[in-house]
DNA sequence: GTCTTTTAAATAACCGATTGTGCAAATTAG
DNA sequence: CTAATTTGCACAATCGGTTATTTAAAAGAC
């Protein structure tokens, strides 16, 4: 029972049509006038293709071209909001450009990250694209010198890559400028992983910020470790057993901030009353939690779009940046998680 | 300023160490034994092959074998995050078996599905996993002649595609039970796309649940015809307008659910004293919404693995499965967004 | 009418792997 | 010591396209 009745080849156009599939392939890549095909020729080998439905085999091309309109795509976590819309963003993009993606999710993962891309590696792709997940971006360059290669969202500011991400630092800083305004001095930070560049970008944002309103900064403030659920929900507990409790939460990430309201829930604490919490990333839900979370959001599409132009100007040739990256700006969306904290 | 320093191939293994491409090819195919290939020789070509980090170019493979060690995913929009857990299992369990993804989405438009299929077709693939988006299912069963396939959550009841998706009639079915035993007689059900299995399942369920508990079907309360939140928006706020407004909406996916809660909250209705809401699909934030809403949850990371599964059994022809497909149980999450409603 | 140029297309090499077949050299058999 | 067998590997075809080079016929030049 096998299944693949193959599809129609050159040569099955050849010898249906009687011309060699040098003169095929000639006139159906446009190159019929050039090799001085005759129009009436021409005329049948379209038609014919057109009939039997011809489409090259992308493999052999690929092989041929050494080229497969192909594009890797390598994100820590796919069902993650953040990175599956710019993954769509990035899938329409490319294929308007004729590309297409191969997705792979490295689960967080270092290691996975590492062997996904070797394995991508030998697949001819034209070009890659990566959501870095650690703080060492070494094997990036590697593979930067054999396939041109963009970053999203983690930089790493001394290695020649091109990358795109948001603005972290103002992001963070007008957050935080904003809480303090609202009264609060006491803020809680819970960061993600340390040493990558959107997380301390940000904490410098956190800093200046506190800094230029002359609020001294509570170093045991400053918490957390990693992007993900867990990491909300335990610093935030710790966060409220402390001595002087902060009296907001700047959560770095959407997970984070749902771990910081499942232990703000379990704890009976209510937003903005108790406790004000502002959250870096949004969220389709976000409006309609228990309080709607104030936000700072980033342009996950745009990043993607711009990550893959940047990709394949680099695969054409085209395009010729003075700069290696790209800082597209954040918004803030103001909520009602804030409250007033004036005495 | 090429970049492309092309990797170690068999001809340069063969130029540097004598023996012919075919010897070498057999050697790291592990067939050397079987072509009588020396131990002295096997064990030389595969410190070579290691040291040279030698690893087949997959397109060259992929040619030759026929077999691209790929499949195509089309789904409808990965940025939902009922599709992209699903895509997120699915990846994994290919991955595991040696298979890398390459991603479509189709916006949810059957040509762009069916243009997305076209273009896959010539890439070799070994078989194709898709969540379709018409209620027509032709252009698939007519891939399905050529190429393994799968069907995830919307499939074809007479068609003979492989397919896997959740028990949605008894989803629904236990939910309507739930909201009638409430009290609910009067239940608003916003429904997706008319014709499409998922939902005409559910509809039947939510039908069989009335009539066992011998409450009279209001035809007027059977609404919406689509998957987004404009849908759940705009059918919530009919529905509260009529001169009996129902008790209770039944929401038939996350999209929907999310635009019933924005009219609801617009129209000032608090859920569940004023309307009890349960909705088809979880999301990670329903804990946290400003009721948490009662769902009949979805196995979505299971369906990918199985989908995986299924495929992969007909790529290498394994498995032998009387029945075309799977149905999944759901799972009932009460939370708090489903009032008594006892007179 | 012969030589040159143009036209129109075919031949063959190539991309990098896999695989059926062939063929010396070494070994064993008789 | 010759024939048969086994060992160890190379040759060449193949997958399905693309492209540099050739070739044959037609047209034009002198």
């Amino acid at each position: 029972m096998t299944k693949k009745q193959s599809p129609v080849t050159l040569k099955d156009l050849s010898k249906e049509l009687g011309f060699s599939t040098s003169t095929i392939s000639r006139v159906l890549n446009g190159k019929g006038d050039d090799y001085r095909i005759s129009k009436d020729t021409q005329d049948i080998i379209k038609k014919a293709a057109q009939d039997n439905n011809f489409t090259p085999n992308q493999t052999a091309r690929g092989l041929r071209l050494q080229k497969s309109f192909t594009i890797g795509l390598v994100i820590p976590d796919i069902s993650n909001p953040f990175f599956s819309s710019i993954a769509r963003a990035l899938e329409n993009e490319c294929r308007k450009s004729g590309y297409s993606i191969i997705l792979c999710d490295s689960e967080d993962q270092t290691k996975l990250e590492i062997d996904t891309i070797n394995i991508l590696k030998n697949r001819n792709l034209d070009g890659i694209i990566v959501c870095p997940v650690g703080i060492q971006g070494k094997h990036l360059i590697d593979i930067s010198e054999t396939l041109p290669i963009v970053i999203i969202d983690r930089y790493f500011p001394n290695l020649k890559l091109k990358y795109v991400s948001s603005n972290n630092y103002q992001g963070a800083f007008d957050a935080t400028i904003y809480l303090s305004e609202k009264g609060h001095e006491n803020i809680g930070c819970i960061q993600g992983i340390v040493g990558t560049s959107p997380n301390d970008e940000r904490i410098r944002g956190y800093r200046d910020a506190l800094i230029k309103k002359n609020i001294k900064i509570d170093e045991s403030n400053i918490v957390g470790g990693n992007y993900d659920i867990q990491t909300g929900y335990i610093e935030t507990k710790l966060l409220l057993a402390k001595k002087n409790p902060p009296t907001a939460i700047f959560a770095f990430s959407n997970t984070i901030s749902l771990g910081a309201l499942k232990a703000l829930k379990e704890e009976k604490k209510r937003i903005p009353e108790d406790v004000s919490i502002i959250s870096f990333d949004d969220h389709p839900y976000s409006d309609f939690l228990e309080t709607p979370i104030s936000s700072i959001t980033q342009q996950n599409e745009l990043m993607g779009k711009i990550a893959a132009k940047l990709l394949l100007d680099q695969i054409n040739g085209t395009g010729n940046y003075e700069q290696d990256g790209i800082l597209l700006p954040t918004n803030f969306t103001k909520r009602k998680s804030v409250n007033n904290n004036i005495k």
